[in-house]
DNA sequence: AGGATAGCCTGCGGGC
DNA sequence: TGCCCGCAGGCTATCC
């Protein structure tokens, strides 16, 4: 499930499969994933003719642009849950639920493919348009957030900590894998509320986000089930999960068995003993603990 | 108005 | 073998 890691290795793929490359075309099969105010048909006639700009990344999300026009119609890509976006040979076909693609001058093709359908596609008519009417709503990114504004936005509440950092408005990037693999990285129980959170603690989850995500990168990102670079590789099995996945397993640091509850609607595994807080047992006593 | 919760959607794996 | 059910989860809409 792409997160942080894995778009950011999804958008370094692309822009290297696709440079010198020219776009002469493209189609778009499900006009319900495409969004947003620039319509597909309107901004393909822009993009004919034009190498793709190397795309930019929010949070979880990229943009394209294309190149020798400053003021370029952009599209956002969001993978969500089980989109890929990955480059087809000319002879190749295109999967099943391909919702989008374009064409390049050599016959390879870029396709967005979601099964899913959790994913989707918004057209804008520059870049700055997608940046004001669509980014504008995420938090800072989770690799250059820095601990006073981290600390600032978890001061004000009082929800747990992972659904606090699940919020992409507070910061922009986490999913349910890393946030739990943070956590247990940075000994913080996911039900302590944010407000209890020290601006200590807050240096330490910016160290450790960026070194987790950076070691992830790197990997060429972590991999569960449906995720695949533009090359159509699998993240590499480098980063060893030490909580996520692991609920009833013993923990990496101390041996206990790992705890695993469902919090803001999400799979949650931490080590009660290494992570424990007084907040966690009466969180607890609400939920069904599994 | 913050915060919790359903719903979206398909593939896959476990159980029978 | 094959079917059915439950689960996976990022995000939005909706309700409390």
């Amino acid at each position: 499930m792409p997160e942080l890691p894995e778009v950011e290795t999804v958008r370094r793929t692309v822009a290297a499969a696709t440079r010198g490359k020219t776009v002469i075309g493209g189609a778009l099969t499900r006009a319900d994933m495409w969004n947003g105010d620039c319509a597909w048909n309107d901004l393909i006639p822009a993009w004919v003719g034009r190498p793709l700009n190397e795309p930019t990344r929010a949070g979880k999300q990229l943009a394209f642009t294309a190149a020798g026009n400053k003021r370029s119609p952009a599209v956002c890509v969001h993978l969500g849950m089980s989109g890929r976006l990955c480059m087809h040979q000319p002879q190749g076909t295109l999967p099943n639920h391909t919702h989008w693609w374009l064409t390049f001058d050599d016959g390879t093709k870029l396709a967005f493919t979601d099964p899913r359908r959790f994913g989707g596609l918004w057209g804008f008519e520059c870049l700055e348009a997608l940046q004001a009417k669509r980014w504008s709503a995420l938090g800072d990114d989770a690799l250059t957030i820095g601990p006073a504004k981290l600390h600032r936005g978890l001061s004000g509440t009082r929800r747990a900590l992972k659904a606090a950092l699940l919020d992409q408005s507070l910061v922009a990037g986490l999913g349910n894998i890393y946030v739990d693999e943070l956590l247990f990285a940075v000994r913080l129980s996911p039900w302590t509320p944010g407000s209890d959170v020290s601006r200590k603690d807050c240096e330490r989850l910016v160290r450790a986000m960026r070194t987790l995500l950076q070691k992830a990168i790197a990997a060429g990102g972590t991999t569960l089930r449906d995720y695949v670079d533009a090359d159509g590789n699998a993240g590499g099995f480098a980063i060893k999960h030490r909580a996520y996945g692991r609920g009833g397993l013993k923990c990496t640091r101390c041996r206990a068995a790992l705890c695993s509850a469902s919090l803001a609607q999400r799979t949650t595994v931490w080590c009660g003993h290494c992570q424990g807080d007084p907040h966690q047992a009466l969180a607890l006593e609400k939920k069904e603990v599994l």
